[in-house]
Parts: structure tokens; C-alpha cells; sequence
DNA sequence: CACACAACTGACCGGTAAGTAAGTTAAAAA
DNA sequence: TTTTTAACTTACTTACCGGTCAGTTGTGTG
């Protein structure tokens, strides 16, 4: 019987990092709440993950649904939000596709598919944070996706549909992939293949699906 | 004071209805826990919802964890199940517009987003469930979008493309507008046309993506 | 060193819901 | 009608978990 288990070394058993605290519960709970949901996401989970005690979240937010609410605000909206930015130049076609693959790689991260059920699954629980989420998230989606659309059907590029119902399948098309390739998928829904041929078929058919008539002969006007 | 409240009549308060509960039981748990999801779903509500008390549960299901299990196999999968067989005759693409527009009047009835989400976000907690789900489900939706894809590239209707990664985009853009259309999706998450127009953008869309080039001038080769 | 104070702990409380079992009652059998 | 059965109810137990608070401990200050 040794004594290994007192603290021979005088380091403490734990530290006071007020500055930190906030950010690793924060990412913490994100792990816990994607993979439980938030009804099941236990805040003793979450506590140990981030390697404090229960009592201690208490101290930075006012409740499990407080909590919840800020990882939405501070972990998941800039997290996607940044993804919109990829615009780029050259043609809507080169775009799209630079947005598609970015989307797709970015989604590849491990985990992806859990908060992405997150807010599938849970947020429209929450009116006001889904509102939240909707402007500052559905909304610059829309803008980036529709002005690729748009731009598209302006240069002739693309024929004449509906930008915003347009983004709508595109994303449910990205969307729905990352949750069934995820992680947490058990067994693959379906056999897919690998990640490179899968984005391949989607920017394919998604092209496809936009482009005007390539060969119209003399498009007499 | 009237006795109203004692029973004047000399109907039972109760039934015995061995037959039938079981059936009444599934489908008050559906509903419950389409709602709620799993976690937060409560026996008494679904008993209430059926009519008896929360003991009943117990004379016909193990635990809140089987009776879910048959909800799934008794309920879910039937009734999905039917829905795959909606091959018909013509040309293949017509044979997909009904096939798209079929699911959607499907999905149309209230509540069918419920479901959606729970087989999407919960069956990959029940790995056994998830199996029995993948093989009854998806492989006979494969075969089914499958081999109108199938057809149609052999006619030549449709371009060269992998029928099994194009069926999962195609069920990927109806199931994901069937979750943001749903009733409880607060409010749309997407500024949704008309029902009927969503779906038209969607045939559209879809039969683009998948049609031949109309006008390929001499192929040379 | 000792004092103060804020960060943190962990035992505890209360509410809620799964599961149980003894009692009650509809309805079939005798 | 009386007896028997099993379907159903109701009150109970148990376990869990969100939330609290009195006490403990790391750490900066005099």
C-alpha cells in the first residue's frame, strides 16, 4: 500500500481559471448536447468533460437551458457563419462548385453530423433561439448561396428557377450527406462511397440540376 | 349537488380490450414521441392518450425502451414501407415525377415531420433498431429510386450517373423539405412557397439534374 | 506569515418519471 | 346468481438529475 493517491507533490487539485471556464464549458457542452440531445445531456457530464464540478457551471450560467442557449450563440453561429464566406470569383459554376467541396470539408470534421441534429432536432423547441439562429444564419446562407444562384442566371450560366427554393435543395442535398455519413450513424444508412466520389456525384448532379441547356443551337434572338 | 359525477349509467368505467390495446398503445406512442423525442416522452401521456392507466403499458410492453422498439417495427416501417411501391409505367421520368410527388402528398399529413425526425435523430442510439430499419427501409427505397434511375439511364432518358448515390440525393432533398415544412417547425425555417410550388421546384430540379443533354450536337465518337 | 476573498467543491434537496405490485373490477364461466 | 379470471387501476418505491448552498481551497495582498 503505498500512498499514491494523497498529493505527495504540493500542485493543487485544482486551479482558479475564471478567464477560461467559460469557453471550456462551453465546448464541453457542445460534445455532450450532440450527442445526447438536451434532454439527456447530463450537466455532471459536462462537468467532468471540462474537468470541474457541477456546481461550477452554475457559477457562469444561469441554467442547463442558459447554457444550451450559448453554446448556440458563441459555439454553432460563427462556427457555420464562417463557412459562408467563400465566394470567391470566376464563374457560378466555379463557385458553386467552391462552395459545395468547402461545405463538404468542412462538414468531414469529426462530430459534425451531432450538432448538426442538434439544431435539426431540438432548436424548434426554443422559438426564440431558433428565431436567433434563422437571421443570423439562415438569412447569410440564403444571400450566399441565392446571389451564387442569381449571378448564375444573370451571366446565362444557369438556367431560370427560383434562387431561394433553389438553395433550399442544395442544402437539404449537403445537409442531409453530413448526417448520413456522420459519425454517430451507427452502420451507413447507405452504402455509400468514399467521400471524394460522394461530393463528386453531388456537385455533378447539382450542376446538372442549374445549368441552361449547354448546346441550344443559335438561340435565335 | 347533483350526483352527476357518480356513475348514474351502469357503463363500466373501463374496458377490457386484450385485442385492441396493444394497437391503441403503438399508436398513442407515435404520436407522444414524435412530439417529444424519446427522452422526453412520457408513459402517462401516452397511456392518457390511449385511454388507461401508465400500469396498462406494463401488461403489454417490457419498458419504455421496447415499447419504442415496436413503434418502430409495427408502426414506422409498415407505413413507410407502402410508399415504395409506386413504380407505374411510362417513361422513367415520369415514373420519378410520381414517385416525388407521391412522397410528398405522403408526407403531407400532419405530424409526418415528427417521425421524420425521430428515425433521422434517435434510431442510431439502437444500433439493433437502426439494422432492422436499414435493411426493411432503405434497401427497398433503394430498389425502388434505384431502378427508376436505372431504367431511365438505359433508355437514355437520363445521363450516366450512380443510381445509389443519386437516389440519396434525391431522398435527401425530400426528407429535409419535409422536416422544414413540418408542422413543428416554429416558423418556417425558409420562406417557403406554396406547397405546390415547392414541390414543382423540386420535380423540376430533380428531372434536370438527371436528364441527358437534350441537345448534343453530334457526339463525335 | 496570515488574512481575505473569490473560485470551486460536493453533499444535499425537491421534483419528476420509470417501473412495481397489491387491490379493484369487467366480464366470462360455472 | 356466484365464482373465477385476468385486464386494469392506483398508490407506492426507486432512481435520477437539475439546481442550491455551506464549506473548502487556491491565490493575490499586506
Amino acid at each position: 500500500m503505498t500512498v499514491a493517491n494523497s498529493h505527495p507533490t504540493n500542485d493543487p487539485r485544482w486551479r482558479r481559471l475564471p478567464e477560461e471556464r467559460p469557453g471550456q464549458l462551453l465546448d464541453a457542452a457542445l460534445h455532450v448536447f450532440a450527442e445526447h440531445g438536451i434532454a439527456a445531456a447530463k450537466l455532471e457530464d459536462i462537468a467532468a468533460r471540462a474537468g470541474v464540478s457541477k456546481g461550477t457551471i452554475y457559477l457562469y450560467f444561469e441554467s442547463k437551458e442558459d447554457l444550451f442557449r450559448e453554446v448556440v450563440r458563441q459555439c454553432l453561429v460563427p462556427r457555420i457563419a464562417e463557412g459562408e464566406r467563400v465566394a470567391g470569383d470566376g464563374t457560378a459554376s466555379e463557385q458553386m462548385e467552391r462552395y459545395l467541396r468547402h461545405h463538404w470539408s468542412c462538414f468531414a470534421n469529426e462530430g459534425s453530423d451531432g450538432w448538426i441534429r442538434l439544431v435539426l432536432l431540438e432548436l424548434h423547441k426554443h422559438p426564440e433561439l431558433h428565431e436567433f439562429y434563422r437571421t443570423e444564419l439562415i438569412e447569410v446562407s440564403n444571400r450566399a448561396l441565392g446571389g451564387i444562384i442569381s449571378r448564375g442566371i444573370e451571366r446565362g450560366e444557369f438556367r431560370s428557377l427560383d434562387p431561394i427554393a433553389t438553395s433550399a435543395i442544395i442544402k437539404a442535398i449537403t445537409l442531409m450527406h453530413v448526417l448520413w455519413r456522420g459519425t454517430r450513424s451507427a452502420k451507413p444508412s447507405i452504402e455509400f462511397a468514399t467521400r471524394e466520389e460522394n461530393i463528386d456525384s453531388i456537385v455533378d448532379f447539382v450542376l446538372h440540376g442549374l445549368r441552361a441547356e449547354k448546346n441550344i443551337i443559335s438561340p435565335n434572338s
